[in-house]
This record gives C-alpha cells, structure tokens and sequence, in this order.
DNA sequence: CGAATATATGTCAGATACGACATACTCGTC
DNA sequence: GACGAGTATGTCGTATCTGACATATATTCG
C-alpha cells in the first residue's frame, strides 16, 4: 500500500462516518474513492500537458481557480459528477473517462 | 438518432437551462448525459441478471424504491456518484464500470 | 530577501441531490 | 374486472455540493 495514496487520502477529508478505525473503508468506498482519486489525476494531467493554469481551465469551466484546486485533490466536497463533466468539457472524450475510471488509461 | 433515447432524455426531466431548442446539448451535455444512460442501463441489467426487485435492491443500498426506480430511469436527481456507488455496492468492479462508460461493455 | 505568479485551504450562502413517503401506473393471474 | 407484485412519478425536509471570496502557502525570478 503506497503512502503517498494513504496521505492523500486523509488530506482530502475523508470519513464515511462510523467505521472507528483509522481510515477503515469497505472495499467499495475504497473503490469508489480511487476511481475518484484517478480522475483528479487525470484531470490535472491534461491541464498540465496543455501548460493551463487553474485559473485558466477555471474560466474555460465557469468555475474558480480553488474548486479547481480541489477537483485535482479530489476533495471531499467534489462529487464525481464534477470531474466528469470538467474532463468532458475539457475535450476528453467518454472513452478516455472509462479508460481513466478502468485503470486502462 | 435513435428515437427511444430522445424519449428517455425529455422524459428525466432534463433541460441544461437556456438554450431554447428542443433538448439542444452541447456536445459535452450530450455525452454527459449519454454517459449516465449507460451507467443506469448497466444497473438494470445487474439488477434483473441476479432476478432482484428494485425493493430487494433498495434495501442492499440503504435506499428507497422509489430512488432505485429514478437510478434506473437516469433521472435528472440522480448522480453519477449515487450510480457509480451503488454499482461498486451491488458487485461490480471499477473496470467494469470504465467499460460501461468507455461503451465498452 | 521581496515581488509576482501559481496553487492550496477555509468558510459560507444558495443550489442540488438524498432517502422517504404517498400515490399512480403496469402487467400477470384469477 | 379485481387483486397483487413490481415499477414509476411527485413532493418534501434535510444533507451534501457548488462557486465565490478571503487568505495562506509554494515556487520562480530578479
């Protein structure tokens, strides 16, 4: 289990609420918050390879420069609806999404 | 353009806001849209492949009828994060929940 | 170092999604 | 046609998400 995950994933808010132990996710919350975390991943690989700031892609989205901040942190408070519809209106295709959220990007 | 699937958009109740044509989309609105169609086509078939009541599928989610009927129908109160974790709930994998957006099923 | 630019974090009011309930429809079987 | 089981639709109070703003922390360059 790669640290560098674990940290993130504490940074980024999560508890789901009763599970008493540290970080102790079923294997679905787990899931679901990887396939978040990829797409976060993803998202800010192709701002980057663009050379966009995120107050650039912020614009192009009408959102702000911090929900960007926070969409690439895949924080607590951004639903997956938003990274989907933030890549798709970046120009990934529906494709590149599925691959992403299958680990076959 | 496949009659039906125009059918099931203006019947979830979908309108993006201002443009004033009959379900005009952008493109990304569209595969958006499209996108949460397959999800929740792809529930249903989970669904009637192992024989459940949506009732019985409710209770596995910790859910209603009434919102396990709307998951299906990819009504405009559903997102694609409730879709994707009762998915995840319900058995399936994140590859094969990349498929089914990538339209790879 | 100090200024400029980029990114991260905290908070909040308004918007949207949530489960729940009531109720309406559909389709078998009698 | 009347019943029952399953599914769909409408509404509501609460919870969560969203963009915006303020502010803090990098990072780069002179």
């Amino acid at each position: 289990m790669d640290t560098t995950k674990t940290d993130r994933l504490k940074a980024a808010g999560w508890r789901t609420g009763d599970a008493a132990d540290f970080l102790g996710l079923s294997p679905e919350e787990a899931a679901f918050v990887e396939l978040k975390l990829a797409l976060a991943d993803y998202l800010r690989d192709v701002r980057v390879s663009h050379g966009w700031t995120q107050t650039h892609v912020a614009r192009l989205l009408g959102s702000s420069q911090s929900r960007v901040a926070k969409m690439e942190a895949a924080d607590s408070s951004v639903s997956i609806d938003l990274l989907v519809k933030a890549l798709l209106t970046l120009g990934a295709s529906r494709e590149q999404v599925g691959r992403v959220i299958a680990r076959a990007a």
